[in-house]
DNA sequence: TAGATTGTTAATCGATTAACAATC
DNA sequence: TAGATTGTTAATCGATTAACAATC
């Protein structure tokens, strides 16, 4: 299970097994081939067996793959196992609807905070998420050693914010604002939600 | 300005040129090198040559390009320029939450219409965009010649609404939820925007 | 003109695909 | 055992990087 070197494309594809999966196994399958996991995901099945031997051989000759056991080693890989913690920052429309919408707990992450400056949401609590006064934020995450800060707050204070976080020792950023954080800490991750990359893109491609 | 076989990869990367550039406009400056621009990004000079040559020369030897034209040329390359049109089926917080939002003029379309079926939400309007009965989807797509459908309603519609979104006849499906739209009409393009995957990849990234 | 920087071709690198021996 | 399908090595393909002649 060792993870030196495996490339962004690889593990970019790990949340989609994943997926497909789970869907797999609610269906009552036990086991799957190469072969029918690529047919079903639009991938070839060499791809599906190097990706999987990027991290071990998980599978049996002559059988396939075990689902369940396959699932079980995806998410130790990706880290769903670990309990991470995470907090949002920023309690507009899209944070209020990570908040009431978006099961952070199934992909290993629990929310244990949101934080937002304006007075009128500060001692709400939303879905079970209690809301803070964002001056409090910096010391906040020192004090409960958060992993994870959403971003989902207006362009204006992004870079600042993720600087604080980056400092105050976060591992990831999840980025929902169209803000570029270039240059962060290197032992701070970013992982971004461009919509807007994403709709110019299906823009080009409807374009002729 | 020819886009065939211009590959995923430089596609993707342009809304990122666009972004900088348009930061850059803002700051008043009106040319930038490639090696200059590459810097900014985390790229390499030749790169951002050669993925402005896959559309056509906008630079000039010996000076750099310049950023307005640049910036015009991709608008055109992606289409932003087109005038689309755009629905959002799905009221929830999400739903809500991009037409409050996100500004879709910007990027070149323009939503219409939202549709949802709970009843509380028809007839409202949100940010001037009226929300009808989901019943009237599909009549009003054909009637109003609807290039995007935006998807941010539950799991359980997604699959039916796409498919007939498709056989609408709409170019474009912009899908916020975790389902996968695998086998859809060759016509009809969709663009995934899986929350899902990106905190997955998250958690793998912070994961030692 | 000299200097700078592009456009473009060639070289390199990495990812995907094909093939097949290992083995369940 | 025979059949199936993996794990893994080799071949291919595509994308990135380097180099440089063209030219502003």
């Amino acid at each position: 299970m060792d993870k030196k070197g495996v490339s962004i494309a690889v593990i970019r594809r790990m949340p989609r097994y994943y997926r497909y999966l789970s869907e797999l196994e609610k269906d009552g399958i036990g086991k799957i081939s190469s072969k029918e996991l690529a047919d079903r995901m639009g991938l070839t099945a060499s791809q599906v067996r190097q990706d999987f031997n990027c991290f071990g051989g998980f599978g049996q000759q002559g059988y396939g793959y075990n689902i369940s056991l396959l699932k079980a080693k995806i998410s130790e890989i990706l880290g769903l196992d670990r309990g991470y913690t995470g907090v949002i920052v920023g309690v507009g429309h899209l944070g209020h609807a990570l908040i009431m919408n978006f099961n952070f707990e199934e992909r290993g992450v629990k929310i244990i905070a949101a934080f937002d400056i304006q007075k009128s949401l500060i001692g709400q609590s939303i879905n079970g998420v209690e809301v803070f006064d964002t001056a409090g934020l910096e010391s906040f995450v020192k004090g409960n050693n958060v992993d994870i800060v959403v971003l989902t707050l207006p362009r204006a204070a992004v870079r600042e914010t993720a600087k604080n976080m980056a400092e105050a020792g976060v591992r990831g950023i999840w980025n929902f604002t169209s803000v570029d954080l270039g240059s962060i800490k290197d032992s701070t991750v970013v992982e971004n939600v461009h919509f807007s990359d994403s709709i110019m893109t299906l823009s080009y491609l409807i374009t002729k």
